[in-house]
DNA sequence: ACTCTGAGTCGAGACGGA
DNA sequence: TGACTCAGAGT
DNA sequence: TCCGTCC
């Protein structure tokens, strides 16, 4: 669910922590990804045709790893290099909201039967689509995927936004994409949504500069993380009457959750109970992660061709000639890739290198005030070079 | 006037040939 | 499952 | 760009 409300809010009261991107302006750079949410969307969408959806021979389904596949191959032709982050245990407090979500699955089972009992296809559609549920295999077949693609993965203790968010505060990753605004709460310094909509569609990459954040709504992280968890979490109830906006102008008044409890007319706002702030606080500031050295080593290393149909094409029956042309635009990518990260080294120094310990990357143009967005600035220019091969 | 809610809707991938 | 809209009611 | 297909 991440937190209500927080887009518009950031949009409305913090408009210069938000910067639009061209995709190129990821060139060479690493990127944190959380692929359970992206194995969801690959099976609500990918291939399907009423509760129909992509199988191999076996009738195993395959939408998960045509997607994962084609998208990877997607972000490396981009010169990205992606990191596959995979959902650990989910913390205590989350087994509500997840038992809520698995009862709506519930539920749409058994609309879905009666749908398909009536023969109303659109809404076999529409309710096969909501019984959708990420299985153990569907991770295991995207891990072996991914690895033989050369992609490093990396198991999170618990929740992946906040070890993608860790990624990042370690400066392993530029950032993180996601659409989940609560890796913004677990302190990821950047985050980026909409990485993937295509260039011909109109919306363009989003980043949100944790720091931006924090400056232009004049809190401290802590204040923000109370603000978050105000809005409505995935941890704790929300207060009824309370939104974004009067969470914040709480928050600016009162400082934190206890200022704001303890001077709220509890006639007019009824507080949850339970409402175990406290906890949700402490999964946001000491969330369950690997952090620093304990960190692997991720490695970019190149495709295991005759692997990958090994197991694409021999076991999930996808089309050999469609692989091994994906095969080839990853190496070929990869030529550039390093070609690239050669000429921003001897570049102009706007250049961002993405190596860590730096922080501070992007010099942040003009601070825009209202709405604007005119455009991105495009400053220097990286992915022009001709030639080559 | 502003803010929040709840009900409704929609669309959410990527490729490649026409 | 969110994001956006629109109604309506509360502050 | 649209639209059928990927498995």
């Amino acid at each position: 669910m991440g937190i209500q409300g927080l887009t518009k809010l950031l949009g409305d009261a913090a408009p210069g922590c938000m910067k639009e991107q061209k995709f190129e302006n990821y060139f060479g750079r690493k990127i944190a990804v959380d692929a359970s949410m992206h194995i969801y969307a690959f099976l609500v969408v990918v291939g399907r045709q009423g509760d129909q959806m992509l199988t191999s021979e076996t009738g195993e389904v395959t939408s998960h790893l045509q997607g994962m596949f084609f998208r990877t191959v997607r972000m490396l032709e981009a010169g990205m290099k992606p990191v596959f982050v995979f959902e650990g245990k989910a913390p205590e407090l989350k087994r509500e909201e997840l038992a809520k979500r698995s009862n709506r699955r519930e539920d749409a089972n058994t609309e879905l039967e009666a749908a398909k009992e009536a023969g109303n296809a659109e809404d076999v559609e529409k309710y096969s689509k909501r019984t959708v549920r990420v299985t153990r295999e569907h991770n295991e077949e995207c891990k072996r995927l991914l690895r033989l693609m050369g992609v490093p993965v990396l198991e999170a203790p618990s929740e992946a936004e906040a070890q993608c968010a860790q990624l990042c505060k370690d400066g392993l990753v530029y950032g993180i994409s996601t659409e989940d605004m609560d890796s913004l709460t677990f302190g990821t310094p950047k985050l980026i949504r909409h990485l993937m909509a295509p260039s011909s569609q109109k919306p363009l990459a989003m980043e949100f500069d944790h720091e931006l954040v924090l400056k232009e709504l004049e809190l401290t992280e802590d204040q923000f993380i109370d603000l978050c968890i105000l809005c409505g979490c995935d941890y704790t109830a929300k207060i009824s009457g309370i939104g974004a906006v009067r969470a914040l102008s709480l928050i600016k008044k009162h400082g934190s959750i206890e200022g704001v409890l303890a001077a709220l007319d509890s006639k007019k706002y009824q507080i949850p109970e339970p409402f175990p702030y406290q906890e949700a606080r402490r999964l946001f500031k000491e969330p369950d992660v690997v952090k620093g050295d304990q960190i692997p080593q991720l490695k970019w290393t190149s495709p295991d061709t005759e692997g990958l149909i090994d197991f694409l094409v021999k076991e999930k029956t996808f089309a050999e000639d469609r692989i091994r042309k994906a095969v080839e635009r990853i190496n070929a990518a990869k030529g550039k890739a390093s070609q690239g990260r050669l000429e921003s080294f001897f570049g102009p120094a706007k250049v961002v290198s993405s190596t860590m310990g730096k922080r501070k990357e992007v010099p942040v143009a003009a601070k825009g005030k209202k709405g604007s967005s005119g455009a991105a600035p495009k400053k220097g220019k990286l992915g022009g070079m001709g030639k080559k091969k």
